[in-house]
DNA sequence: TTAACTTAATAAGTTAAACTTATAGTTTTT
DNA sequence: AAAAACTATAAGTTTAACTTATTAAGTTAA
């Protein structure tokens, strides 16, 4: 059993085509095929089920398949730890970002970050904030852009940046008239939330001490993008909050509907997560320096109070 | 990089010696040195420094030596996978065992479980439980035998036993004229304790009610062995606790100073305990009941409370 | 300090494994 | 029924792993 029979094994899995899959590997199919028998012969099982199409894996061929990845996933890291020694910066990295971060900080950074490491590719995903905590620790993300503070055994926290919440109210509502508004202002009812798994949604709940009065209103929402909020509030049909970075890019007419907090605002910390064995430390660093730079010419510091975005246990 | 090649790095961090890692390897002394310089020159590291007699590991070889560890590690449990799947009982097994237990229950079992099952490689390595919670954990041993409940998430755990305390009192001692004592009767600051780490200890000073009274007596013995602590009762310094299996084996004279508690008898429970992915489920099933099958003859059922073996939290 | 010994590296050659191209055999699609 | 898609097999090549024999370097003992 060989560590390339096993990716070879993976690369079938996944694609459910030897010939695709061969390719996928840079190899020949046949090359695919004999490799496959000589482990399914060695463990005298058959990993795959040849008779249905497309080809499907036995049930010892999936528990097969999940340990694979694991072998598989701890070898690339001894490159990892070489990389590490030696202070490379390249490699696949792997991070992921928390999709009302995504969108405005993502185009802030990348293209300056990809010109100035080369060497790096960059994997980008979008995941909430469970998911990511689950793939930093089973090795499937290097490093994660999400809010903090989490409180996770395994995982670093580095603060990148603070980012208060703007309200986006509608010109009827009286709040519109107040230059600065506060957090008694919001009636948690009138809220336009973002859909469950959302960590910003969670935030929101803890700021306006959500109280289990969700059924007041006569009308329910749950949206999984601001463009969408923004467009009800417009109706007049609540108001919505959104992360500053979001409010940078609205139209002319929607700006003069924002209104900001009095001081200390409430907002999220915004931080480069990843795991406490700081195996791609070197490309984590970077990746700081890069959007602490961008960051500061967007954010002025401002006096923020910290809102949690980890959902209340009741 | 292959997995014979971390196998080779493996053996020669271990042996620090080229010519008998090969040996241990099954291979050739220049074979060995070629698969380590291949790998060496694929990572573009030394992995060894070959100028310090006898050869030693540089810093970041020691980081590939673990790494390779946990490769290896993930790449047996194949075998385990396929065996499990087949029914198959053999192969090694790791089993701990915590050392109040080892040397009674080991000798009434072991016999006739390698008689029972030839193919399968007993390594049994003498541990306390928190070592063997850690070992469970990250693979190093199959299973374990320990006193429970360890409530511990990731490993289930079988009970085999319920193995009484029984007092061994000294002719002097007001307890020596009872037939039968209770838990009243014992004063803290007069029973021999085991060393710290035995879990066994934890669940006297759970049992006793201790209350950080640990300083009224003018000495303090602790000891590693029961041996020890019933020498030191002999000389009237104390009494002591021994689990019920460890006085089947006393000498008669020793056996008249036995005193049983009366029911419900304090009691360890003593359980066969694993990781909760049950890899060698076949294997843990035929020896708990081979185990079960001595013990009938050993314990009679009796009423008892369970003594947990966790130290309390203070 | 020289000879004997221990141990790792190198050289040359063999064996075995992994891979290729070419082709045959199935099954599915048209 | 023919074509297409896909996997398996066969034969041959290349590469990698391994062996024996030898060299080189360092250590120990005379």
């Amino acid at each position: 059993m060989t560590i390339t029979q096993l990716k070879y094994v993976l690369a079938v899995a996944e694609y459910k085509n030897f010939t695709l899959a061969a390719e996928k590997c840079f190899v020949t199919q046949p090359t695919l095929s004999m490799q496959i028998q000589k482990i399914e012969e060695e463990l005298e099982i058959k990993i795959f089920d040849r008779t249905k199409k497309p080809i499907q894996l036995t049930e010892i061929g999936q528990k097969i398949v999940n340990q694979s990845k694991n072998i598989v996933n701890e070898a690339d890291r001894i490159q990892d730890i070489v990389d590490q020694q030696k202070g490379f910066i390249g490699g696949e990295f792997r991070l992921g970002i928390i999709p009302t971060i995504m969108p405005t900080l993502l185009p802030m950074f990348l293209n300056n970050f990809i010109k100035k490491y080369p060497k790096v590719k960059l994997i980008i995903e979008e995941l909430n904030t469970d998911e990511i905590i689950l793939k930093l620790k089973n090795g499937h993300l290097d490093a994660a852009i999400a809010a903090t503070p989490l409180e996770e055994e395994k995982i670093k926290e580095i603060v990148l940046y603070f980012e208060p919440f703007v309200a986006y109210v509608h010109e009827d509502h009286t709040n519109f008239k107040k230059k600065e508004i506060e957090i008694e202002d919001l009636n948690i009812d009138e809220i336009l939330l973002l859909q469950d798994g959302h960590c910003f949604r969670d935030g929101i709940l803890n700021l306006c001490k959500y109280e289990a009065s969700n059924d007041k209103a006569n009308f329910q929402i749950e949206s999984g993008s601001f463009e969408t909020l923004i467009k009800l509030a417009n109706e007049g049909l609540g108001t919505t909050l959104l992360p500053y970075l979001h409010t940078l890019d609205l139209k002319e007419n929607e700006k003069l509907k924002l209104r900001h907090f009095k001081e200390p605002k409430p907002a999220r910390e915004v931080s480069l997560i990843f795991p406490k064995n700081e195996l791609k430390i070197h490309i984590i660093d970077a990746l700081r320096n890069c959007i602490s730079g961008v960051i500061k010419g967007a954010i002025v510091f401002q006096n923020v109070q910290i809102i949690s975005p980890l959902q209340k246990k009741i």
